[in-house]
DNA sequence: TTCCGACAGTGGGGTCGCAAT
DNA sequence: ATTGCGACCCCACTATCGGAA
C-alpha cells in the first residue's frame, strides 16, 4: 500500500468521532495492509516510529520541499526512511538528516506530508493512539481483544504485537509473556483529591507514601541487572545504586518496581529538579554518585524465582517484596480502613518531605499500563489567586480559541516583571469549553497588544490556580515557577489588587512548597 | 579551541470531553 | 453513573550539533 493510503485512512480516522467507528476504519486498512506492511503502518500510527528518535522536529520541518503530485510512497519505505534519518550521527548530521528529510518529504503528496508531519512531532490527532490501534489489530487478526492488551503489557511494542497477531493469530499472542530482562508497562495511578476521597474507593486500603522521584522497573537475572524507566528506556548504567541494590538481593531471579530518589544527608528529599538532572545525566556515575547519592524504595514485585506475581493480589505481592527486599529499600506503607488512621500516615509522609500518599486496594493484581483505579494518589493541593497577563491561542480542538494562560502574581515591578506583575508560569487546564468560550471573549476586550501566537491583555481578570508545588526556575523573573498548575475558577469577585502578591509566593517557597 | 544557542528528547504531570459500558 | 482514552499543553533538564567568538 502506498502512504497516501494510510494517509487518508488517519484523516478519515480524525474526521469520525465514535471510538467503534474508528477502530472498524483502522483494522480495515491493517487487513488491507496484511502481514507485510501492517507492522511498519502500526508504527507509523501509534507513534511508535517517532520513539526510534527520528531527530526531527517542529524546527527541521518549518521548511519543506514542495509536495510531489504524484503518490508514490510505499508504507514500508517510509518507515524505513525514518529510520535511515534515525540512525545518522556524528559531525554532520544536521545537514545529513536535512537532505534525508528533505528527499523524503519531495516525494511525498501535501497530505502525506502533513501526515508524515504529524508522525514525526507526535501530533497525529486522529483521536486514536495505542489503546485503540491495539483494538483495530485485534479485530483486523480475528483475535479477543484482551489478548492483544495482555501483549502489549508484556512488550511496550505494539508493532511487535501486530505483526505477531495477524501471523501467527491468537497463539503467536500467547507467547508473550513476562520475560526477566525486558521491561513491561508500569501499572499507572488515579488521582483523589484527598484521602478520605481515595477511601471511599477503597477501603480497607494499603497506603504507601508517594516519592517524587524517577519510576524505576528493576530486572535481576542471576548477576546481571538492568533498570528501565516509566517510558521503557533503559537507565542502568546511569543509577549504579539501584544496581547494586538489586544485586545484593536473596534472588536468582526478579521483577521489581520502584522509585529512585536524591536524598539529602538528612534523608529528606531533594527537589525533583536534582533527581531528575541526576538521572538523566550520563556522565561518569562515580563521581554523579558521590555528588547525588540515589536511593530506591521498591514497592512491587512482579516475578521472582521464575514465578510470575502480577495476577496475584496486591497484598500478596508486598508480602513476597516484604521476603525479598530489606525494609530500608522498601516504601513505608500501612493497611487501614480508618480514615482517622489515613490521614496521620499521610500527614507523616509529609512530614518526611514526600509528595503525599498512593492508595491500593489489597486486591487489585498488577494492571500493567493502565491507569486502573486499583491505585490512587493523594497529594496536598495548594491555591493562589494570579492575574491573566496575557494568553496563547489553541491548537486542535481548542482551535479559535484562547487557551494557555500566562499567570502574574502582584509584585513591586523591581522584579523585571511588567507594569508590577510578575509571571510565574503557564497554564491550560481546568478549562472547560463553556470557560474557553468566556474567557476568549473577555481576554479580547482587554487586548493591549499581539504576536504570532500571543495575545496580551490588560491585568483585570483574577484565576485561581492550583498546584502541586513551587519549583527554581530560570526562566521566569522571580526565579520560581508552579509545578503543575490548573485553573479551578475565575475569581469574579476579586479585583486584580487583590491578587495574592510574589512576596506571599516567595513566603510559600522559604516554606518548602 | 572554546563557548553558546537552538533543537530534540526525556523526566515529572492534571483535567476535560466523549464514547462505550 | 462510571470508566477509559486521547487531547490539551506545562516546566526543567541533558545531550548534541554547528556556528560564533
Amino acid at each position: 500500500m502506498l502512504l497516501h493510503g494510510l494517509a487518508a485512512a488517519s484523516r478519515a480516522v480524525a474526521a469520525e468521532p465514535a471510538r467503534n467507528a474508528k477502530i472498524g476504519l483502522l483494522a480495515e486498512c491493517l487487513r488491507e495492509l496484511g502481514p507485510e506492511e501492517a507492522p511498519a503502518a502500526v508504527a507509523l500510527l501509534s507513534g511508535e516510529a517517532r520513539r526510534l528518535r527520528v531527530g526531527v522536529g517542529p524546527a527541521a520541518l518549518r521548511d519543506l520541499p514542495d509536495p510531489a503530485g504524484q503518490p508514490e510512497l510505499g508504507v514500508r519505505e517510509t518507515e524505513d526512511a525514518l529510520a535511515r534519518i534515525a540512525a545518522v550521527h556524528g559531525p554532520g548530521a544536521q545537514a545529513e538528516r536535512r537532505r534525508l528529510l528533505h528527499g523524503l518529504f519531495a516525494r511525498a503528496t501535501e497530505e502525506e506530508q502533513g501526515f508524515l508531519s504529524g508522525v514525526l512531532v507526535g501530533e497525529l490527532r486522529q483521536g486514536a493512539l495505542d489503546a485503540l490501534i491495539g483494538d483495530a489489530v485485534a479485530r483486523a487478526a480475528g483475535v479477543p481483544v484482551a489478548a492483544v492488551r495482555r501483549a502489549l503489557m508484556f512488550r511496550g511494542s505494539a508493532r511487535a504485537v501486530a505483526a505477531a497477531a495477524l501471523t501467527g493469530g491468537a497463539a503467536a499472542l500467547a507467547a508473550f509473556g513476562l520475560e526477566v530482562g525486558r521491561p513491561v508497562r508500569p501499572m499507572l495511578a488515579a488521582s483523589a483529591p484527598d484521602v478520605t476521597a481515595a477511601l471511599e474507593r477503597v477501603r480497607p486500603a494499603a497506603l504507601e507514601w508517594k516519592i517524587d522521584g524517577i519510576r524505576v522497573q528493576v530486572h535481576r537475572e542471576g548477576d546481571g541487572v538492568a533498570v528501565f524507566t516509566r517510558s521503557l528506556d533503559e537507565i542502568t548504567a546511569r543509577v549504579p545504586e539501584v544496581v547494586e541494590a538489586a544485586a545484593a538481593l536473596p534472588v536468582r531471579s526478579a521483577v521489581l518496581d520502584g522509585e529512585a530518589i536524591a536524598l539529602g544527608p538528612d534523608g529528606r528529599p531533594r527537589p525533583f529538579q536534582v533527581t531528575a538532572a541526576r538521572t538523566a545525566s550520563r556522565q561518569d556515575p562515580e563521581r554523579l554518585r558521590a555528588e547525588v547519592p540515589l536511593h530506591v524504595f521498591f514497592f512491587d514485585l512482579l516475578h521472582r524465582d521464575g514465578q510470575d506475581l502480577l495476577d496475584l493480589p496486591g497484598e500478596q505481592r508486598w508480602d513476597a517484596l516484604a521476603g525479598t527486599v530489606p525494609e530500608a529499600l522498601r516504601v513505608p506503607r500501612t493497611v487501614t480502613g480508618d480514615v482517622d488512621e489515613a490521614h496521620a500516615f499521610f500527614r507523616d509522609a509529609l512530614a518526611h518531605g514526600h509528595e503525599g500518599v498512593v492508595v491500593k486496594d489489597p486486591a487489585a493484581p498488577y494492571a500493567a499500563g493502565r491507569r486502573g483505579a486499583g491505585w490512587i494518589k493523594v497529594k496536598p493541593r495548594h491555591t493562589l489567586d494570579l492575574v491573566v497577563l496575557a494568553a496563547e491561542w489553541g491548537h486542535g480542538r481548542r482551535r479559535g480559541w484562547l487557551s494557555n494562560l500566562h499567570l502574574g502574581a502582584r509584585g513591586g515591578g523591581e522584579d523585571g516583571g511588567e507594569g508590577g506583575w510578575v509571571m510565574l508560569g503557564k497554564t491550560f487546564k481546568g478549562l472547560t469549553d463553556e470557560l474557553l468560550a468566556w474567557q476568549t471573549e473577555e481576554l479580547l476586550r482587554r487586548e493591549v497588544g499581539r504576536s504570532a501566537w500571543v495575545v496580551r491583555v490588560r491585568p483585570e481578570l483574577v484565576v485561581e490556580v492550583a498546584f502541586d508545588g513551587l519549583q527554581r526556575s530560570p526562566r521566569y523573573p522571580a526565579g520560581l515557577a508552579l509545578r503543575f498548575a490548573r485553573v479551578l475558577r475565575y475569581r469574579d469577585d476579586k479585583g486584580p489588587e487583590e491578587a495574592d502578591t510574589v512576596d506571599t509566593v516567595r513566603e510559600l517557597a522559604a516554606e518548602g512548597l
